[in-house]
DNA sequence: TCTGGGGTCCTAGGACCC
DNA sequence: TCTGGGGTCCTAGGACCC
């Protein structure tokens, strides 16, 4: 039997799970975001697609969300509730025999499975998702990760029919004359850093030479990129639990703060609720500190412990010592705590 | 379009050491 | 005197993703 990668991703998630919750929203524009207040500092999170007819997408400011869609409900993001959503869709997907799952966020997993008829495969996932969860999603199915995640793109719905197959056979036919920035791993930046290049569409990534964009855009990040134009990418859905790098908390204020008292007495705050969250997890050996000064400008300062600590006075002392590295005292619109996990060193195991 | 929160990985320069 | 070359760690920033 043939190797597969299937990569299903919810339909409009968070927005089709506020609707479960309340059926009368079903057909509305809704847009859900901080605490669901379109006057706040906060962006959308999820719009449906009621709501993405007159532009609203994630990541717009909420305020101008309310200005182009002014009749849209407005929700606060409700995360313990997406999460436990989440662990269902997924618990679905490792109920399938056989088959190993690699979760990518709330939203969207990797299932590995071998078998002759993928196709099927993703129609039985949609049914058992939907039948579980009333939740609807797109399967994309490919020969690798990089190919069944654009395969999702040509499943969903306004677009495709559910599930879309795109492998090394239909590569050329379906991704050659799109612009680079179709690519997973390509942002509008490096789009237009290969712009600058003369490349423009994936077909002319394709044929660029790795070693000129090693030179030019990075010894690693160069030829990956030549690499995304062919299609090529890890074939391996990997089953293990992901073992996080980093734990973090930040904050936007409302208001700017402009006390320097204030933002010390954040930092300390934010870094104990850091510590309550890795508690349990490994010890923070770096910390780091991140400001926003209004209107947009940010910075971040760090430092590595003498010692790896789960300590929450160690770490609120060790965040306001780093904090202490910023010699600004402009208005602050953004505060963050960052704790970073040793790393794990290979062999480095007991004899 | 005045721009959240939580992450990951890569790059580059300087320090430091042999 | 004006000066190597390699390796690793630390730090800051950039880019991307969900």
């Amino acid at each position: 039997m043939a190797s597969w990668v299937l990569h299903v991703d919810l339909d409009q998630f968070i927005a089709a799970v506020e609707i479960l919750r309340r059926p009368e929203l079903a057909g509305l524009p809704v847009v859900v975001g901080g605490k669901g207040d379109p006057t706040q500092r906060a962006v959308v999170a999820t719009a449906s697609y009621e709501a993405r007819a007159h532009g609203v997408r994630s990541g717009l400011p909420m305020r101008t969300a309310a200005k182009r869609c002014p009749d849209a409900v407005f929700l606060p993001a409700d995360n313990p509730h997406y999460e436990e959503v989440s662990a269902e869709v997924m618990a679905t997907l490792r109920g399938f025999d056989g088959v190993v799952v690699e979760v990518m966020g709330w939203d969207e997993a990797f299932v590995g499975a071998h078998t002759d008829d993928p196709e099927a495969l993703a129609r039985a996932i949609r049914a058992a998702v939907l039948a579980r969860t009333r939740l609807s999603c797109s399967v994309g199915i490919g020969d690798n990760m990089l190919r069944a995640k654009l395969a999702t793109e040509f499943a969903k719905p306004g677009t495709g029919d559910g599930v879309f197959r795109l492998t090394a056979e239909n590569w050329d036919e379906v991704m050659a004359h799109r612009p680079t920035r179709a690519l997973w791993g390509i942002g509008a930046k490096t789009a237009g850093k290969l712009a600058d290049r003369g490349i423009h569409t994936v077909a002319e990534l394709a044929e660029a030479d790795p070693a000129a964009l090693a030179a030019d855009l990075g010894p690693a990040l160069g030829p990956w990129y030549v690499q995304l134009g062919r299609g090529i990418g890890r074939a391996t859905v990997e089953g293990t639990p992901w073992v996080p790098r980093s734990r973090s908390k930040e904050t936007t204020f409302q208001e700017n703060l402009t006390a320097w008292d204030d933002v010390r007495t954040e930092v300390a705050a934010l870094a104990r609720r850091v510590a309550a969250d890795i508690a349990g997890d490994r010890p923070a050996a770096r910390v780091a500190v991140k400001v926003r000064f209004a209107p947009f400008s940010t910075y971040t300062r760090s430092a590595t412990l003498d010692a790896p600590t789960h300590d929450p006075d160690v770490l609120a002392a060790e965040a306001l010592q780093v904090l202490e590295k910023f010699t600004s005292r402009r208005p602050v619109r953004l505060l963050g705590v960052r704790a970073e996990f040793a790393k794990d060193e290979p062999g480095a195991t007991d004899p």
